[in-house]
DNA sequence: GTCTATAGATAGATAGAC
DNA sequence: GTCTATCTATCTATAGAC
């Protein structure tokens, strides 16, 4: 009889990085290759792993795209929270930055997030995504906007989304922060 | 033996137009499902056809998805063409409207080439749109131009493709038109 | 937590009849 | 121009050993 491993004793792999590993690796091919242009084998070759380890960690490829999606998710809900809780003069201020922090930080997955087609029908059954983003939305456009707004919301969003895509755009970190935050804000300066 | 069909006798299926049925109906499930998400299944199954037909029409997969860049190809030129020959004091103001009208006639289409990796993929090799981008991207820079305007082009052509991808925004044409230069206008206001 | 092996479906692509 | 039939490769997913 093999004894169980004793209470504290460290695990080759600690616990649950296995599939954070798998969720990054997974998350820079969708931003490379689209969701459906990658295969699970390309997942746990990236890994240096077989498909049935990968199999071990998730029950579908569905449920890694979702998990990809999470942390976002996560993300917007707080900037909704931020803004919300805010002085009204403050919100759409503090909704703009949260987003253009949230695009450099997460690039690739914020991008695809808002543009691949499989993610979005997933996204469109998964009601925190959906729910997160109509607060955001809503604050940004205030109360009975009109028809010019929206496009400019629309537009606004669009951008912010081709910025994460781009890779690592050139000049001081800061600048391109401050710069793409400007450009959200002269969007919706409407 | 059988008689060749006479000159001038009219063919059940007129020259070339089996061609354009099946670039629009690929382009439409492109837009819907991406590029690596459609198969040439699925593009048989929208015309009715097998997909040895397809084949028939086309050597690969990869000669369709350049077929239904390559409309979108053209207009990008023409753009960059009026755009160049007219006086420097208006250029900006052509591209940006051709550039909006683009989007939104060709809607999906439009967005599907800025946005599927595996579309960049093939057009990255494909010198005529690269040339043509870059062309239109020079226009609206202007000469030496700052990080953050650079910065605003990049939010901007995301944007503005953006738009091409929603369904049908509501409101007449004529104001989203308008609301949709008014906002390209507004962010390269820098 | 990782492996080998494989099922079952579907992918892109080709051959040849009509 | 369209078909049936088929090839090979790859896909998602499962079973079961270590």
């Amino acid at each position: 009889m093999i004894a169980e491993t004793p209470p504290g004793v460290r695990r080759r792999t600690p616990r649950g990085q296995g599939r954070a590993r798998l969720v990054a690796a997974a998350a820079e091919l969708f931003a490379e290759n689209g969701v459906s242009g990658t295969s699970l084998q390309a997942i746990a070759d990236r890994l240096g792993v077989t498909k049935a380890a990968v199999y071990h960690q998730f029950t579908s490829k569905d449920e890694i795209v979702i998990a990809v999606a999470e942390p976002v998710i996560g993300v917007l809900e707080s900037i909704a929270d931020a803004a919300a809780s805010a002085d009204p003069s403050e919100s759409q201020a503090i909704a703009i930055a949260g987003l253009v922090d949230l695009a450099l930080s997460e690039r690739g997955t914020a991008a695809i997030v808002r543009r691949d087609p499989t993610m979005a029908r997933l996204l469109d059954a998964h009601e925190p995504y959906a729910r997160q983003i109509a607060r955001i939305d809503a604050l940004l456009l205030g109360p009975s906007p009109s028809t010019d707004r929206r496009l400019a919301l629309a537009f606004a969003g669009g951008g912010i989304m081709a910025i994460g895509a781009l890779p690592g755009f050139d000049g001081p970190a800061e600048q391109v922060r401050a710069g793409l935050i400007a450009a959200m804000t002269r969007a919706l300066s409407i």
